[in-house]
DNA sequence: ACATTTCTGTTGTTACAACAACATAAGGAG
DNA sequence: CTCCTTATGTTGTTGTAACAACAGAAATGT
């Protein structure tokens, strides 16, 4: 694994080259290969290691309990995963993480990392306020995630879904990330129902669909916030 | 606002009352008093400062797009508030704070937190420890209450809280934290279908109720998971 | 003790989301 | 291009959750 692929990463951003050669022997960092569907972290252990895929893909999975399988998220290069675990000790595992093919992942010890360095090396710290900010975002993504799936209706949460995301995109036309499969995962409701509601408020004029372009139409209810 | 205070908090946990008066003058703090349902934060805005109330309680709030109210959280003496948006810049809140009752709150300005402190303090980067470990645990919290609302059905999300708080707390007969309208709240689902559920539930012979005390009752559903 | 308010459970009605099953469209591989 | 696969939309049925309205219990205050 090369240092310079992890000077680009979000963990390891604003780190320079030759601090991190320095710092590499106090962070114990491990690399290891997975064959896809095998299992890296299983639900119900508890970890000290971060997990940072350096190659391939990982599925971060949940299996509620009745054995019913979901995929939450995909993670790639350069990104971490199990943190909120490894900086949380004795917290088991609510997720599963697998090898979504063949992938190479780097094991970063919370303990070698959050330890006070003897060395007092700023980069240390400069690490830690990283993955400050990493896990902040991943919380205010889980927010955003409750409150649109906070509504009762399929409407409801499109609705919250799809305004944030004109906001957030600053236009009222605007393209979303997901599939209609994945939206209706991530807004946690069924896939045809969600088709069928958006062809609803399609008739109804209040947006319009091109695949996963969206129009929100001024029909007023958007706009008359601000009053 | 006392010092003796601070240092009992999760945020300034395991820092030194000689290090927390040095520390003192790089961390700007600022104190501020409201009265009952003054907005501390309103949502929309965007923050640089980390809220911790120091007396009283405030209150978490959303506000939906169609301007329906709901209470979150309340936070009470040494919890900290805001925290995620003030350690993610330009995040504007999804929530508003509002007092609860008077109340006094502290801001602690992430700018000076984070920063390379120039006199290499130690608790400096404790304080960032401190600060990751919370934004750990509300990560964890956040994604539970994802995971408990993810069925599509109550007797589903029921069972999800229930048996998550049975394991929790080590027993088949424990005490949830909630009222009937504040689980419904968690869950996302309408208080009198819950407790129509839990009566159902009760019929059947999968669990008793009483009160807070909730016990379920061994008809295998739980225990099979080891196999 | 009483009155008042809040909390919880119950019932019946209604709306709507899940589900199943299918139709159509879009992409990819050969 | 054709075949196959996947993604998306459509329809009808069924179950169930929301909702409204109420009753009883519990808590709170006077």
């Amino acid at each position: 694994m090369e240092l310079s692929f992890l000077i680009k990463t979000p963990l390891f951003r604003g780190i320079l080259l030759q601090e991190l050669e320095s710092m590499q022997a106090c962070l114990h960092l491990k690399e290891k290969k997975y064959k896809k569907n095998e299992v890296i972290y299983r639900a119900g252990d508890t970890v000290n290691d971060i997990g940072m895929v350096v190659q391939g893909n990982v599925s971060i999975e949940h299996d509620d309990i009745w054995g019913n399988k979901s995929i939450l998220d995909t993670v790639g290069p350069g990104q971490i995963f199990a943190e909120a675990y490894a900086c949380v000790p004795e917290s088991p595992l609510m997720i599963s993480v697998v090898a979504a093919g063949d992938c190479s992942v780097l094991f970063i010890n919370t303990a070698h990392l959050l330890q006070f360095c003897s060395k007092a090396c700023s980069c240390h710290s400069k690490l830690v306020r990283n993955l400050l900010t990493i896990a902040s975002q991943k919380n205010l993504n889980l927010s955003r995630r409750i409150f649109h799936t906070s509504s009762k209706s399929i409407r409801g949460r499109l609705l919250s879904y799809l305004s944030f995301q004109a906001a957030s995109q600053g236009s009222h036309s605007f393209l979303i990330p997901y599939s209609r499969q994945q939206l209706a995962d991530y807004l946690s409701v069924d896939r045809s129902a969600l088709s069928n509601e958006l062809s609803k408020m399609q008739k109804e004029g209040l947006l319009r669909v091109n695949k996963n372009q969206f129009t929100i139409l001024d029909t007023g209810i958007l706009e008359s916030e601000e009053i």
